[in-house]
DNA sequence: CTTAGCACTCGGAGGAACGGAGTGCTAAAG
DNA sequence: CTTTAGCACTCCGTTCCTCCGAGTGCTAAG
C-alpha cells in the first residue's frame, strides 16, 4: 500500500530531525512545519507506528525511524542532492594532497572517506583471481643467489632476492629465464604448480631450483593479487556519537571493525552507492548500523569498493552525495590510463 | 633521602593492589597485609604523601601511587621476573604464526605486541639513512617502457614499469644499465640527483629519460627506506580499562594513537626495555599514560621498537617481561643472516 | 477529516538521607 | 621513640523520593 503524501512529508521530517538530533521527534514539532494540528500529526503518527515506519522508545517519548523507515525515506524521500560546491572543493582537496598513485588510492581510499565523511570507513580491495605471469626474468647475483623479476598481466612488477641451497651456473639462468615464460607465463597459480613437476624431471637440481624458487615466487605474488584485502580507518569517530556512549556498544562495534573487518559487506549489485540498513545487515554486530558503499574503477581492473559504517540514524543524504563523488573522482584521475610512473612494485 | 625498607614494602604493595583494582589502596589492607596496625600504616602513609610518593584522590579515601611512586617502583620495588612458561608459549605461537619474514616482522610487530599485552601498542619501523643502491638493472618491454629494478644495500629487491615520453632504442639498455651501475651504485639520494645533471648533457634526450626514471625511482626507494614508519594497534583496548571510561578521555587518546602516532615516543637510549611514566612524556596527550618500548635487531641493520601505551597503573612487571621476551625472540628470529626467501620486494 | 481539550504516562533532573570506607588526631601502651 | 587503640569526622556513592515537563491517546466538537 501506498502512504499518502502527507505521510511521506511526516516521515521524512521525522528522519531528519532524528538524524540531527538524535532524539526521538515529538508531534508539536512537525505541527508547526507542516501547518497542521499536533494531533493530526499524531494521528498519522499512530498510523506510521502501525505500518512499522516509526517507533516509540517508551511511551509518552517522540517518535524515531524504524530500519524500515529509513529504508523508506533512503529509496524514495531523501533527496539526492549532489555536492555542494565547498564538499567538492574539500573532498577534492583531500584527494589531491594524498594520492600520487593508483596503487595508493586503494590503500588510502578508506582513510580519505572516513575524513570525508566523518564516520569509520573500510575500503576493500577486490582480489583479481585470474591474474597470470606476463614475464619473467632472471638476474645473477652470485653462484647461490639470483634475482627472480616477474611481471603480472596488469603490469605490476615485482622482484625478490633468492637463495639456493645448491650453486648453479650464472651463464645458464637465460636459459631457464626462456623456460620460465615459455612454460609458465600465462598460467594459473594451479597450471604452475603442475608444471613444476613436469619440469622438474628434465633438469638438474641445481637449476630446478631456481625455477622452483622463482614459480614460488610468483604464486606468492599471485596469491597477492588474488587475495581480498580489507583495511578499517576512523572507528574511533564513533565515540563522538550519542548512540555510542554506551561504553560496550562502542567496544563491541571498534572491535568488530578492526578485528572482523573481512565480514564487512561487500555487496555485489550494480549500483554506484549502495546502502544497507541496520538488520539488513546479515552480521549480528552490524544489526544497528548502516553501511553505505561504493565502488570505484581505477583502470587495469583495479576496482576497490569503499564503505562507511554509522548509526541507522546515519546522515544517508549527504553521506551518499560525497560517497558517489569520491568514487566518480577516484575513477576520473585514474581511470585514463596510468599515470606516467603509477604502479606499485 | 632513601626510604625506610617498610616504606619501599608498603609503596610496593600500594602499587600491586593499585595496579590490580584501580581503586585507591586503603589501610586496613595493608595493615592485615604487613602484620602491622593500620594506624602505623596510616602515619606511614601521611609521609609517603608528604614525599611525593602517594596522593590521596580526596579526603576519606585510600592511598593512589604518583608517578614518581610508580617510578621508584619501576626502578628498584618491581620484581624483574621473567616470563612464565605459559606466557612464553604464548608469545612463541604468536609469533610463529604470524611471522613469515623479516619485513613482515617489523610490519607486523605492532599487532603482536598489542595481542601479547592487551595495551595499545605501536611499532616503529627505524629508517635506514645511509642505505643506497648497489645494483641497478634494466629490462626491455616496448619501445616507450622498460623495467627498472633496483637492489639497495640491505639486499632488497624493487622494481618498477615506467613509460617515458620518447621512445627509445632497446640494444641501449645494456649501456645505459652499465652507466647506472658506474654512475649511481653506493651513492647517496642527494650524490644521485647531482649526478643526474652532468650525465644528462651526454646523453641523446630519449635515453636520458630513462636514466632518469630510473633514477628517480631509485631515489623513491631509498626515500621509502630512510622514511620512520610508525603504525599503532589495539587502540580500542583502552575501553575496557577503567580510567577510560570517560568517553572523552578515551577518545582523545584514541585519536592521538591513530592521528598522532609520529609523536609517539622513540627513545634513544640503550636498555633493553624503557618505561615513560606519565608526565615524563613530553606529548601533553600522553601526560597521564605510560609508554614501556623495547628495540630489536633482525639482522641487515634492520631495527625495530615496539612499545605499549597505557595507563600509569599500567601492570609494568609484566608488560616488560613480556615486552622483553618478545624483543629476544624476534631478534633470534632473524638475527642470524636472512631465512632463504625473506625480503621484501 | 481536523482540531481543541484533557487526563495520563513516563523518563530525567534535582535533592535529601544514609551507609560505609577511610582518614587524622590523641592518648596510652610497649 | 614507635606502635596501637579509640574516636570523631569527612566525603563519596547509592538509594529513594519528588517534581516537572514533554508527549501521548482519547473523546467530543467543529
Amino acid at each position: 500500500m501506498e502512504l499518502s503524501e502527507r505521510k511521506k512529508q511526516i516521515l521524512k521530517a521525522v528522519v531528519e530531525h532524528y538524524i540531527e538530533s538524535a532524539e526521538p521527534v515529538g508531534s508539536k514539532l512537525l505541527a508547526r512545519e507542516l501547518g497542521v494540528s499536533s494531533a493530526t500529526v499524531r494521528n498519522e503518527f499512530a498510523e506510521l507506528c502501525e505500518l512499522g515506519y516509526l517507533e516509540q522508545p517508551h511511551t509518552s517519548a517522540g517518535r524515531a525511524p524504524t530500519p524500515q523507515g529509513y529504508r523508506l525515506y533512503v529509496n524514495e524521500l531523501m533527496e539526492r542532492r549532489a555536492v555542494s560546491a565547498d564538499e567538492a572543493e574539500h573532498i577534492d582537496e583531500t584527494l589531491r594532497g594524498r594520492l600520487t598513485d593508483a596503487a595508493g588510492a586503494v590503500a588510502n581510499a578508506g582513510q580519505l572517506v572516513s575524513s570525508i565523511v566523518n564516520y569509520p570507513a573500510y575500503s576493500v580491495k577486490r582480489g583479481n583471481r585470474a591474474l597470470t605471469v606476463e614475464r619473467f626474468e632472471l638476474l645473477g647475483v652470485d653462484e647461490r643467489s639470483f634475482i627472480a623479476v616477474v611481471m603480472t598481466g596488469d603490469k605490476n612488477v615485482r622482484s625478490q632476492l633468492c637463495q639456493t641451497a645448491l650453486p648453479f651456473d650464472a651463464a645458464r639462468l637465460d636459459g631457464l629465464k626462456h623456460l620460465l615464460n615459455a612454460h609458465f607465463a600465462g598460467k594459473s597459480r594451479e597450471e604452475m604448480s603442475a608444471r613444476l613437476l613436469s619440469v622438474g624431471k628434465q633438469l638438474a637440481p641445481a637449476l630446478f631450483l631456481v625455477v622452483s624458487k622463482t614459480v614460488e615466487f610468483a604464486a606468492q605474488t599471485l596469491d597477492e593479487a588474488a587475495r581480498r584485502d580489507v583495511e578499517t580507518t576512523g572507528a574511533s569517530r564513533i565515540l563522538t556519537m550519542p548512540e555510542y556512549r554506551d561504553m560496550d556498544r562502542a567496544h563491541e562495534l571498534m572491535t568488530f571493525l578492526v578485528d572482523n573487518k573481512e565480514q564487512l559487506p561487500v555487496p555485489e549489485g550494480d549500483a554506484p552507492v549502495q546502502v544497507l540498513i541496520g538488520p539488513e545487515n546479515v552480521d549480528a554486530a552490524l544489526r544497528d548500523t548502516s553501511v553505505v558503499v561504493a565502488s570505484y574503477d581505477i583502470g587495469d581492473g583495479m576496482r576497490g569498493l569503499v564503505g562507511v559504517v554509522g548509526p541507522t540514524r546515519m546522515d544517508y543524504a549527504t553521506v551518499t552525495a560525497r560517497l558517489a563523488y569520491f568514487a566518480e573522482s577516484l575513477s576520473k584521475l585514474f581511470g585514463k590510463g596510468l599515470p606516467d610512473g603509477a604502479k606499485q612494485d
